[in-house]
DNA sequence: ATGCATCTTTGCATACCATGCAACTTATGT
DNA sequence: ACATAAGTTGCATGGTATGCAAAGATGCAT
């Protein structure tokens, strides 16, 4: 009796597929919609016809409408998380964030089109923006409890806050590193693909990403004039 | 739209005075009621009463009923973007920053007691956290402003993208770096709060703060074991 | 293949959110 | 005091979101 625990992994029975299916299609129903008429106009309704499937299963999957122009990959953070573990020991935990995420972020990339089409959308309605946001913020939490634990060294698979031991409340231990990290490599992707965004023709995205990540770790210098 | 006429200066007549009272107490009805029933059981209805308006004015003052919960001062941006411009020339852009956002933090440290169920109900509910993080990210884009005129020297008051110049795209000159420095500040900012929301009692704010921006400054390098 | 248990979809009812509009009330300037 | 601009309110309307129970698929063991 397995406890089918493997929601995300690629096949499965009809079940899983059909779902991940019907999921993947009010997705990409919804930002094609969007991108055509503009994210306000795109009611459930129209969702759900271009799906195939009722209104009242759209709200199965999503929790509120503007959740499915903002979906991302849902396990997106679980593949960075192991990443992030297997990361060569020499890497800085930095370093190690930014492979993960690149790896990740091309991994985006192969649905080119929706990809772009969707940084159309979100980036025509900030209040989406603002959303998508918030969407990353449970990937931060994930990466920030891998880095914590790639720091203590593999063993110790307690949660986070598990040892908090005598450190300072500022100091290594508190947990506020991991956060930081997360969090800042987050803003970090997104002003990245912001800029991108708004001068696609002239840089290559990945060029925009490995400049980031070098201010970054040279601590945000001023530029030199 | 809002409406949100033009000053928002202390004092004037007394239609801007009624308007801001109505405005605060908006706010604080459905921060005071979300801290106590919980966020998701507020309805409209239960905010206005407790202010002593009308549902449909309500909507005058708030696009949306999560809003009320979010609203930060709306010229915290003005102010902040303020300080960036009149920092010390000898601070680097990441100092300034600092300064000017641990000024506008002191200033809502005032309101302690709101700051704190403000903090509760927002932590309490990641739906609303995430709108928080949104709700920031007008004002970072302001700051971003900030900073570009600041590192071109004052003068130019062209607004973003003004002096896109000839630089390399990934270089200064095209605006990356402001925008940059802007989301990581925010970020930054917001993990000393989430961290120090859990410890309150272990750790000062300032502390927390300090510590955060000394690892910014220093490039996120590993904490030694 | 058959039948049962489980999961998913769907329609319906209900409540809340959000906006436009018109009527009414309240400040402001002269 | 008067005219005007600005703010508030109720009503109507349509979209969003959830609980519930019946009907339709799927998985599994026999």
């Amino acid at each position: 009796m397995q406890l089918m625990s493997e929601k995300s992994a690629a096949g499965g029975g009809l079940r899983e597929r059909k779902k991940r299916a019907t999921r993947a299609a009010l997705a990409e129903a919804a930002v094609r919609l969007a991108a055509e008429h503009g994210a306000e106009k795109v009611t459930v309704e129209a969702i759900s016809a271009a799906a195939g499937v009722s209104v009242r299963t759209f709200f199965n999957y999503f929790d509120s409408r503007d959740d499915a122009f903002v979906v991302v990959d849902a396990d997106a953070g679980a593949r960075m998380r192991r990443a992030v573990l297997d990361a060569p020991a020499v890497l800085s935990p930095l370093e190690a964030l930014r492979e993960a995420m690149a790896a990740e972020l091309a991994e985006a990339e192969q649905q080119h089109e929706l990809w772009r089409l969707h940084a159309k959308v979100l980036h025509a309605s900030p209040h989406l923006l603002a959303r998508g946001v918030g969407a990353h913020m449970a990937a931060e939490a994930d990466l920030a409890d891998a880095i914590a634990e790639r720091l203590r060294g593999v063993g110790d698979t307690g949660g986070p806050g598990s040892g908090a031991g005598p450190g300072s409340v500022t100091g290594p231990g508190s947990g506020l590193y991991p956060r930081l990290l997360a969090a800042v490599a987050g803003a970090a992707v997104r002003t990245s693909m912001d800029h991108w965004s708004a001068h696609q023709e002239e840089a290559a995205f990945l060029d925009v990403f490995h400049e980031v990540f070098t201010l970054l770790a040279a601590g945000l210098p001023a530029p030199s004039a």
